[in-house]
DNA sequence: GCCGTTTTCGGCCCGACTGTTTTCAGTCG
């Protein structure tokens, strides 16, 4: 059996987890949680290492090594085994419990015995809590609510284009507040990381107390969970909290830093600034022994007194940009403004477009971009995709348009990947076409080593330039299928084929992570919104948080290029396959 | 358990809010 990195991480992480149940030692569950982190974050296979690598990582000690090499060779860990006998793994879903941490969860399982959620319940019901020490009526009350909101809800966590929705009509209600002088979101949904737990919102006023009271009171609110003079917690109509942090026009920069990096990254950059004398919190950088205030107005002046340049909100995830910023070395990577435009669309000549192909082009003109790729549905999609003569008859539909714009409408097709690597048509035919991004529509329960054949097949095709939404997966819905992704960048580069970051935010695939790996090995990436109608080629920003979640730079996507460059990709490819 | 421009031992990031407390522990982010 072969591990990955990510199944070594989440043992670690569990260990984490079962050791803070048992009460042990803060700093060493720290430990855990940061192996676990540099685990997640190291690029290198760990089955490629020996111990004395491995300990070489940040974060990762000998005795880590020592348990990465024995879950390696034996599919587990001794330790963890012994934890996982040692603690119910109830106690876990107690913890997921708002307002029911670890202590309270051991607690609960030593004098009671409760080792559930539903054993939570029977002990509230038959008032069994009343006398624990610590655990009063209010807090009674308190689980009792908790636990009838679990009930009702699900999962938990939001899709990010849900959450940002929510957060953008919070944060425009806000700005129109005499007293507020700026308003943004903050936390993982401005890391925008594909889900996120809650919404952090973020306002500087003067006067905190009269925005406090706008939020709690919106009716957008239905239930407050905290209110005081600095925070603002409550549950939105749409079931997810929010939470508003008020803070002085003068601490903006340093609320925004403390507010959007993960806590990993918080951390690595506090330790940075107690190791200068200095100490960061969400009012400012101050000096640990005059308690001078060094920088707080905006991010540049909070990095910039530490010695780093500013880190884009989705890479702050402690992967390395926290040592890269403060060595200068931190790539510059992409920006909405570098995207020239967009290389998978769909207009209504697809079934399922929902806009003319005018009105597409003339918005795609609208964003500035120098070309738009129309790349509807090819035949072998049932309902949705065009014939031969149907894509002929676009192709002179394109060709009226083209002279009303300086925009170059690239004439595109969305192949479908068959079974075994085939694509719609025929080469001859295909090669009339400008651009063409292959893409799994079918067959999507494949085992993995047949679903990376027939990917790497249509690679092998001169006319498929990219491939379209790698993996398949619909956030929150559809998990990923199971692609090798090693071999696909490596077919990804010696086919000359593009990998595709699809924007849409219910995709985002690939993720960023496979995006941090693709640029490790050099592959070309395209950002595309795969855009169905007007309102989706606004989702490019989604794509370019994932391409930076991933490090990427302008010179790796092709679409930062302007249109010869796009062109001159297609041609190589071409000649390359006529060559073999 | 990890780590070193004070250190191979003794530290380890920071603050708000709540509830149960007469000064603080737990939880959360």
């Amino acid at each position: 059996m072969a591990w990955t990195n990510e199944d070594v991480a989440r043992q670690f992480a569990e260990i984490a987890t079962l050791l803070k149940l048992s009460g042990a030692d803060s700093f060493r569950v720290r430990a855990y949680e940061r192996a676990a982190g540099a685990i997640g974050a190291a690029t290198a296979d760990l089955s490629s290492l020996d111990e004395a690598d491995m300990s070489q990582l940040k974060g990762l000690g000998s005795s880590t090594a020592k348990k990465i090499s024995e879950y390696l060779q034996t599919g587990s860990i001794g330790m963890l085994d012994e934890l996982r006998a040692a603690v119910p793994a109830g106690l876990i879903a107690l913890t997921r419990v708002p307002g029911l941490g670890p202590k309270t969860a051991r607690l609960l399982h030593e004098e009671l015995g409760v080792d559930s959620v539903q054993g939570l319940r029977e002990a509230i019901d038959t008032e069994r809590l009343r006398g624990l020490p610590g655990l009063g009526p209010k807090t009674e009350v308190n689980l009792r609510e908790a636990l009838s909101r679990l009930g009702a809800k699900d999962t938990g966590r939001l899709p990010m284009a849900d959450a940002i929705a929510i957060a953008e009509e919070l944060c425009a209600r806000l700005a129109r507040l005499p007293e507020v002088e700026q308003v943004a979101f903050a936390g993982s949904l401005r890391r925008m990381r594909e889900t996120v737990g809650d919404v952090d919102v973020l306002a500087a006023a003067t006067d905190p107390g009269p925005v406090h009271a706008a939020f709690r009171d919106s009716d957008l609110v239905t239930e407050v969970l905290a209110a005081g003079d600095k925070k603002t917690s409550v549950i939105t109509r749409a079931g997810v909290q929010a939470d508003l942090r008020v803070v002085e026009p003068d601490a903006w920069g340093a609320a925004l830093v403390y507010f959007t990096g993960s806590k990993a990254h918080n951390v690595r950059v506090r330790e940075r600034a107690v190791r200068r004398g200095l100490t960061l919190n969400e009012y400012g950088l101050f000096d640990r022994e005059s308690g001078e205030r060094r920088a707080s107005r905006d991010e540049a002046e909070v990095y910039g007194a530490m010695g780093m340049t500013v880190v884009p909100p989705p890479m702050r995830e402690d992967a390395g940009e926290v040592e890269a910023a403060a060595g200068g070395t931190l790539p510059r990577t992409v920006q909405l403004g570098d995207l020239r435009g967009d290389l998978h669309g769909h207009s209504d000549w697809s079934g399922d477009g929902k806009a003319t192909l005018e009105e597409m082009v003339t918005a795609a003109a609208e964003r500035g971009y120098a070309y738009w790729a129309v790349t509807d549905h090819a035949e072998d999609l049932p309902m949705n995709g065009l014939s031969r003569e149907r894509m002929l008859a676009r192709r002179e539909a394109i060709a009226a348009l083209q002279q009303r714009y300086e925009l170059r409408i690239l004439e595109g097709a969305e192949l479908n990947i068959g079974v075994d690597g085939g694509v719609d048509y025929d080469p001859a035919f295909l090669a009339g076409f400008d651009w063409c991004v292959a893409s799994v529509h079918t067959l999507m329960n494949r085992p993995g080593p047949e679903q990376t054949a027939r990917i790497i097949a249509a690679m092998e095709h001169p006319s498929v330039h990219a491939i379209g939404h790698l993996t398949g997966r619909l956030i929150g819905r559809r998990p990923a299928y199971d692609v090798d992704l090693d071999a696909i960048l490596e077919a990804a580069l010696g086919t000359r084929t593009a990998l595709e970051i699809n924007a849409s935010p219910r995709r985002l695939d690939l993720s960023g992570e496979m995006v941090r790996r693709a640029v490790d090995a050099g592959v070309t990436l395209t950002i595309s919104c795969d855009a169905h109608s007007v309102g989706d080629l606004a989702s490019m920003r989604y794509g370019v948080a994932t391409a930076q979640r991933g490090w990427a730079t302008p010179e790796l996507v092709l679409n930062c290029g302007d249109l010869d460059r796009v062109l001159t990709f297609t041609q190589d490819k071409r000649s390359r396959s006529r060559a073999r």
